[in-house]
DNA sequence: TTTTGAGTTGTTCGA
DNA sequence: GTCGAACAACTCAAA
């Protein structure tokens, strides 16, 4: 039997065709391009819940892409299995030209890329893989002397100097679409063929207006406003160009911009200090005695700390998937000072349940809310959590709308006092810091 | 090499 | 009610 000749693009977190660099240079320049997903055993199988909305979401995605692809004649290849079992399969059913796809920097993915590469190599075949999630990565953006930028504000503007000429490129080009592989419409398994559920999945429109960006300084820290993008979850799964919403950003306001420049600010932290996956950025924040209370973790996961911009955060988290950016900063400063639980408790609580959830973003996130990161808010500096409801959410709108309870004898009391534990965490942290400091200068008095 | 200015998002205290 | 200082020094980036 005759094997047929195809290029493959192998998505993963790049949902789209419009500017999606590996798909467009594939198309340019092998041509044939069969398009594949691949629902990883490994990645599923770790999913406590069957009821999963970023399956949910993935899965509808593909199912998107795969009828834009059939208006072209063309359709994607959907497996469910181990990547390496399914790509020597598809060794044995095509006969592979190349095989495109675009870089993911985190650390399971590089492992898993490594590994395919190396099959295909020993095929003879070459693996070429493209930038694509971020305007710039790994060792791009650095400082004058070479070394990696560990400061948000120096690194945001030479990010922007680095921005300006090439702004003005066009995406890339689509003309080349008729390049794809022809072919019958191709079967795809279903959410319950993957093993999971439908869930109550809301998917935000994948596409932002100008008046929220314009307006994104003055309306971005009221969780009871719909005063943010909801792009996070698109940019997780490449279901937007981050080129399109970075031009967007850049034009229209400032603030907006700074925030993505954040997502590749954590995402070159990432590349740069992997240390700081399970470990502090800096050390000496390893030393803090973190309290071992499972009590006082359940209730804030579950939304019932009696501070009530706290529970409205969880809440809406657990129910939607998503949270506010300003609640995320509070529940987090909570979890961190006011229940001096260990911030990688937080972080993988978060992970579990955020749809938009993207290991350098959640990390950096947590670190900066636990003061261990890279230009983290200082330590002493502990959210009170009933200001923070004051100034911004001060109708009550947001919290009435998690916490029905909110006013009632029904609603919980708190489970800690904001001054002392906020006095608690200070010290804690400054005992801990002091221990370190004087190890150092005991280390430094050896030499 | 040294020096200088600066650093996401806050809160509390006391004058 | 308002305002500046303290929180705690430290490290980074760039000239």
């Amino acid at each position: 039997m005759n094997k047929s000749k195809v290029t493959i693009h192998w998505f993963r977190r790049d949902l789209r065709i419009f500017d999606n660099h590996g798909l467009l240079r594939a198309l340019k320049e092998h041509g044939h391009v069969l398009p594949l997903f691949i629902f990883d055993t490994a990645i599923l199988e770790r999913l406590e819940n069957r009821s999963d909305r970023r399956v949910d979401f993935i899965h509808r995605a593909i199912t998107g892409l795969k009828a834009e692809l059939e208006t072209r004649g063309s359709s994607i290849r959907v497996e469910h299995g181990d990547p390496l079992e399914v790509w020597k399969r598809l060794l044995e059913t095509y006969d592979i030209q190349a095989v495109t796809a675009n870089h993911d920097h985190e650390p399971y993915a590089l492992d898993r890329d490594n590994t395919i590469s190396d099959l295909l190599k020993s095929n003879g075949i070459p693996f070429r893989s493209f930038k694509d999630i971020s305007i710039f990565e790994r060792g791009e953006v650095v400082k004058d002397d070479g070394g990696p930028y560990t400061v948000f504000t120096p690194y945001a503007r030479k990010w922007r100097a680095q921005f300006l000429p090439i702004m003005v490129e066009p995406f890339a080009s689509s003309e080349n679409l008729d390049a794809l592989w022809k072919t019958e419409a191709l079967r795809m398994p279903s959410l319950q063929d993957l093993g999971f559920l439908p869930t109550d999945l809301r998917i935000p429109p994948p596409e932002v207006g100008s008046q929220l960006i314009s307006n994104y300084h003055l309306t971005r820290n009221f969780p009871g406003l719909e005063g943010t993008s909801r792009m996070s979850v698109h940019l997780r799964f490449g279901t937007v160009s981050p080129r399109a919403l970075m031009k967007q950003g850049i034009a229209l306001n400032g603030a907006f911009a700074n925030e993505l420049i954040w997502r590749e600010f954590y995402m070159q932290v990432l590349w740069h200090f992997p240390h700081v996956v399970d470990r502090a950025f800096k050390p000496a924040y390893d030393r803090i005695p973190w309290q071992v209370n499972e009590d006082h973790f359940t209730s804030w996961c579950e939304g019932r700390t009696g501070y009530p911009l706290v529970d409205a955060g969880m809440r809406e988290l657990n129910t939607t998937g998503h949270m506010h950016n300003r609640v995320r900063m509070v529940v987090s400063s909570f979890l961190t000072k006011h229940l001096l639980l260990d911030w990688r408790w937080g972080e993988a609580y978060f992970a579990e349940q955020l749809l938009d959830f993207e290991l350098s973003s959640n990390n950096g996130g947590w670190q900066w809310a636990s003061s261990s990161g890279c230009d983290a808010a200082p330590y002493f500096r502990v959210f009170n959590p009933t200001l923070q409801l004051e100034k911004f959410d001060p109708e009550l709108t947001y919290v009435k709308r998690w916490v029905e309870e909110y006013g009632t004898p029904n609603y919980s009391r708190p489970i800690v006092v904001h001054d002392v534990a906020r006095k608690r965490a200070i010290e804690t942290y400054k005992m801990a810091l002091d221990s370190a400091r004087r190890t150092t200068d005991k280390q430094t008095q050896l030499f």
